[in-house]
DNA sequence: GTCTATATTAAGATAGAC
DNA sequence: GTCTATCTTAATATAGAC
């Protein structure tokens, strides 16, 4: 069914619809060669096994977004300043543009994070970590550049937190889109939860820090 | 191996270590029972299906939770005014009771909770949205109360960001708390974990709400 | 490169003796 | 209630013809 050589194309468009859907684990070869009308053995034949297929999904996207985000950044951090939100809104037009790249290419791209981080344990996150960690460094620089007064301990804890609400939030966008219509009779796009998302985080991340009783006894030596 | 009437709570035992750590589909019953020191057909026995067992064992904290968080917040609606920490604060004696409940109950209780949202496509979110369907309308009149200002949409969306970080960091705290115990050289507790992210996360809900190009267009009907 | 057929492994579930 | 043994299903992966 599949034309000359684009086999391992229909492998890979399918089978990002599918793992974004059901997760890695609960999508089965079976499942995406009969989507993608190839033969079962291809996947093998050309990606080798189930977890290199995995990579290749979500690095297609990352080869992507990583180079955009990355000069996003470069362009914020020659200003002289610049607030939080600005910091954050450097993911949107990245995020957005996989839309081009793909049809639903931001949200696809989103519940693949989102499931790397949670359906295997590690494999993915350390991936993206050694990858990109250039990018990554980048990112959390403009948040100190943003406030300075966050000292590493709480940075450190803020940008997990960040983490947590936005790789949930696209993991399960599928489902709460779904609810957020029937609810709300409006459409949801990428966009607009984007637009909902960012100033959220960025006021959780400049919270003032409070001191605690428990917290007083400080010493932060850390660089991470 | 298992003494006269305890296989059934035996297995329960098990089954949550192992359910928070690698998700329900990646646990087997076959691990459980050998790790629970009981035979593999006691599971169908005394559960029938894996997915009551799954319910079982989130049920088991929910039970707990749930009737701790409601009466807490019970008292805060009975006062006049309080502000949005204060809402979030409800949790905290609630989650941390789970503590003494079960070693490292807190910690449990909010990976199941994620692994619930994210692993099974479903029937765990409406077993949780349908049992404590009260305790979670207290919960959303309250943050309704602390910003009244907030409309539904809002409201739903900044929830369930609320939700993705609570539930992302709790299930990677221990990870993160190793990262943490390193880079700063501080133990970390389950309390001070609390205690960082009440503040993130009041601050993100009571975020002032921006009305971007994209969201002037509005006309809320919804309940949830 | 693509197909059929099959090997291999692992999982959930159950029957039936004790 | 608990055990052994087994059934059934479904998944990854591969061998070998074309």
């Amino acid at each position: 069914m599949a034309g000359k050589g684009e086999t391992k194309g229909r492998i890979l468009d399918a089978a990002e619809l599918l793992f974004a859907e059901h997760g890695f684990k609960d999508t089965s070869l079976r499942t995406i060669t009969s989507k993608a009308g190839v033969n079962l053995a291809s996947v093998n034949y050309h990606y080798g096994d189930k977890k290199t297929l995995v990579r290749a999904v979500l690095g297609r996207y990352l080869e992507e977004f990583m180079p955009a985000l990355k000069s996003e950044l470069e362009v914020l951090l020659s200003r002289d300043d610049f607030s939080m939100e600005d910091v954050f809104s450097c993911v949107k037009s990245p995020l957005l543009g996989l839309n081009q790249y793909r049809s639903s290419g931001a949200t696809i791209f989103m519940s693949l994070i989102g499931r790397g981080y949670t359906d295997v344990q590690g494999h993915l996150r350390w991936f993206i970590y050694t990858r990109y960690d250039d990018v990554l460094k980048l990112f959390t620089t403009a948040v100190c550049r943003a406030n300075p007064s966050l000292d590493p301990e709480t940075l450190f804890w803020r940008l997990h937190f960040t983490l947590g609400a936005s790789v949930f939030t696209m993991a399960s966008s599928t489902a709460l889109c779904e609810i957020a219509e029937n609810d709300f009779a409006r459409k949801v796009t990428t966009e607009d939860l984007i637009e909902r998302l960012v100033p959220y985080l960025a006021a959780g991340v400049a919270a003032p820090i409070e001191q605690a009783l428990s917290l007083v006894h400080e010493e932060s030596t850390g660089t991470r």
